[in-house]
DNA sequence: GCTGTAGTGAACATATTGTTCGATTTCTAC
DNA sequence: GTAGAAATCGAACAATATGTTCACTACAGC
């Protein structure tokens, strides 16, 4: 036998399970999709599946890691004249490749939690901003977007906090929560 | 009957099952616990599980609910005077209920991808960043908090984008998070 | 056309789900 | 303390999903 061939067949069956797998994902979420539906669309065998992943799951995964090394590639690749992150490049990357992105990023994917939470703090958080503003509408960034960069700041630091046993006090993390915040927010305000 | 006494003892049992849910949940994965897991643990019958939630997911729904709700009641009680968000007595407020939260917003239910991909964002920002600061270690927010920080808002930014159907231009995106995240990320390197 | 690797599909054991229903427990009202 | 309603129990059930096995076919390269 030679590799190359083989490979290539192979790697040809990987691209349909994982093709079939993305547009699912596009559809439904993550828990209701089942090995059936991915063997329907990609129109493969059981057992086929089963000789390139030994799990939904795994997947899942190699597909995150997929979109993880040709992100960390890309992001490497532009050096870091642009600050911290290439984020203008990112964008356009991301733009281009939306597909996948897209699938696995806000697919269903995102679980359920965090996207719940993150709705009902923005929303108390624009309520406010939107009484703060005033008539004030001329602002660069779409106030919603305001709003859940508050929220998602917040919900940050609360897992980091969790991950750190809460080891710090609420008055250490509130202090953290203002100096990453407020800076962008008065920004805007002004 | 008296509806008084029969919801007492209704509600005692769904709040053993919801227990029993929410130490599962700092354990293991939502998606690796089963029903007769809960049962067991809750040991209670398998039919009363289904007379009090019709899934494993409408408890999970019932529970993030409940954080909602307590979040949102806890927030409006503390009025406004502290700007968009009363972060301290959040903060404050989350470290004492600290067992429900924990095992919704970070327990294994935060889904693996979001997790992944802020890890390794965070990850480059965190070595760009500490090539710009140099020598200068008195930064009041831990570097990888700050980290954390810019790659969550990337993502933030990444999802809004799809779920306007990525009607704005890269460009657009780009001077958005540029707004937010650098006015904070300057006011602490300075 | 032979050879070997990859893929096939049917069959299988196992596990999980959600439902049903008669028996049993718990609790209140009297 | 007893009747009776509501809640729980638990065993049995059909339906579905999972992951494995194996004899088979298909096909690329020599």
């Amino acid at each position: 036998m030679n590799s190359a061939k083989t490979d290539r067949r192979s790697r040809r069956t990987r691209q349909l399970i994982a093709d079939a797998f993305v547009g699912l994902m596009l559809e439904k979420r993550y828990n209701d999709i089942t090995v059936q539906d991915i063997l329907d669309r990609a129109d493969i065998g059981r057992s086929t599946f089963y000789v390139h992943f030994t799990d939904k799951e795994s997947l899942l995964l190699s597909q995150i890691e997929q979109v993880i090394h040709d992100l960390g590639d890309y992001a490497a690749h532009q050096g870091m004249e642009h600050g911290v992150l290439p984020s203008l490049e990112l964008f356009r990357h991301v733009k281009e490749q939306r597909r996948l992105m897209h699938a696995l990023v806000w697919g269903q994917g995102a679980d359920m939690l965090n996207r719940r939470l993150l709705q009902q703090i923005s929303q108390l958080i624009e309520t406010n901003l939107r009484a703060m503003i005033g008539e004030q509408t001329d602002i660069s960034v779409p106030l919603s977007v305001v709003a859940q960069f508050v929220a998602n700041t917040f919900l940050l630091l609360l897992r980091w906090w969790f991950d750190e046993d809460m080891r710090h006090t609420p008055e250490e993390m509130n202090e953290m929560y203002q100096r990453l915040v407020l800076p962008g927010l008065q920004g805007l305000l002004a």
